[in-house]
DNA sequence: ATGCATGAGTA
DNA sequence: ACTCATGCATA
């Protein structure tokens, strides 16, 4: 039977008290409605402290990047751009990371850091040009990658006076991420931290809390371009400050997922991603009855193929390719690349 | 480490 | 309805 596609969400209220046992073999179709509910419990995620925990971190969200931004860089304060040298010598066989990552060490010095003091906005520091790039040529789906290397966001002042592509100053290049990622695994690593301790330090750095998932993403990356560079500033940092203060107090911040009741992931079968993949490889934009006739054909949600199709088109915008450049299919920096002679994306994956 | 999901911001 | 950044849940 096809993917099971349950309709009802564990309701995760608060505390972990519940441990929600799902029985397997209760997968029912139904119609999904979910999406009128969770705008009946929208804004709970900053305040449910039930257990009477003196919470009072409810400021995680503080990404408001829209249009407004200091102009200069916002980062460029002063951080020291302490170049990490290359002196690392192995790198970890691999399975050392603990999910539970209950480690009690987020640094934060508790004698000279005022971690929570003042979180200046976060905002990337972007004219971006949203569509700047987009596909100049108006037909031709094959596909556009437009991480232009290097976006011109020069700054206000003194162009030309790149030099050290360590200073969190200039944008970095795609080739400056990939060595960054790596030095700071290795750094995280030996350093005794999980990648979700990084996420948590970072929220009591900055105020901005980011999740397992995240770093590693980052680490591997797999985020895109931009939204690398948008990080890259702020590990960096944290890299300064986990070294300088290694030893220091913790602040367990317990920032739990409550509240808000979440789709159950949906499992696609294999032969079902298989068919959405042939379809992706025709049509990585269906239209909205393509999907819903798609949907109906695999016996799935509408939404879940929609949502499977988004997805599957962030995938392409990812930097690195999954198991390295494809042979023949590899153009993940598009058509303005020059191919450099060094650097091929390689995937020691830990 | 990754698949599916949510949501803000946009077009 | 899509893109994009991000994360819960899971393999």
């Amino acid at each position: 039977m096809a993917t099971a596609a349950s309709n009802h969400y564990s309701l995760l209220t608060s505390s972990a008290s519940i441990v929600h046992a799902e029985p397997p073999g209760g997968m029912q179709q139904g119609a999904g409605g979910y999406r009128e509910a969770q705008s009946l419990v929208q804004g709970d995620y900053g305040a449910l402290q039930s257990n009477g925990h003196p919470l009072s971190h409810a400021h995680q969200w503080i990404t408001a990047l829209s249009h407004d931004h200091p102009g200069p860089g916002a980062w460029r304060s002063a951080a020291a751009a302490a170049h990490l040298p290359p002196s690392m010598g192995a790198s970890n066989g691999g399975l050392l990371y603990s999910q539970p990552s209950f480690t009690v060490n987020g640094m934060l010095g508790a004698g000279g850091q005022p971690a929570g003091l003042h979180h200046h906005g976060l905002r990337d520091a972007h004219d971006e040009p949203h569509h700047a790039d987009h596909h100049p040529h108006p037909h031709s789906h094959p596909h556009q990658q437009p991480p232009p290397p290097p976006p011109p966001q020069g700054p206000p002042g003194h162009p030309g006076a790149h030099h050290d592509p360590h200073s969190d100053e200039d944008t970095p290049t795609s080739d400056d991420l990939e060595q960054f990622a790596k030095q700071f695994k290795q750094r995280r690593i030996k350093l005794g931290f999980t990648q979700a301790d990084v996420g948590l330090a970072l929220g009591t750095l900055y105020g901005n809390v980011f999740s397992q998932t995240t770093i590693c993403r980052f680490e591997a990356l797999q985020l895109s371009f931009k939204n690398m560079c948008k990080l890259k500033p702020l590990l960096n940092k944290w890299l300064e400050e986990a070294d300088s203060s290694s030893g220091s107090p913790t602040s367990i911040d317990k920032i739990a997922a409550q509240g808000r009741k979440r789709k159950k992931r949906t499992s696609i079968e294999v032969s079902v991603k298989g068919a959405l993949e042939s379809h992706f490889l025709k049509c990585p934009k269906p239209s909205a009855q393509e999907i819903t006739s798609l949907a109906d054909s695999l016996q799935l949600e509408k939404e879940v193929v929609r949502v499977w199709f988004c997805n599957r088109r962030q995938k392409e915008k990812r930097m690195t390719p999954p198991g390295g450049t494809l042979p023949g299919a590899e153009d993940v920096y598009g058509g303005s690349r020059d191919t450099p002679p060094h650097h091929g994306v390689q995937t020691p994956v830990q």
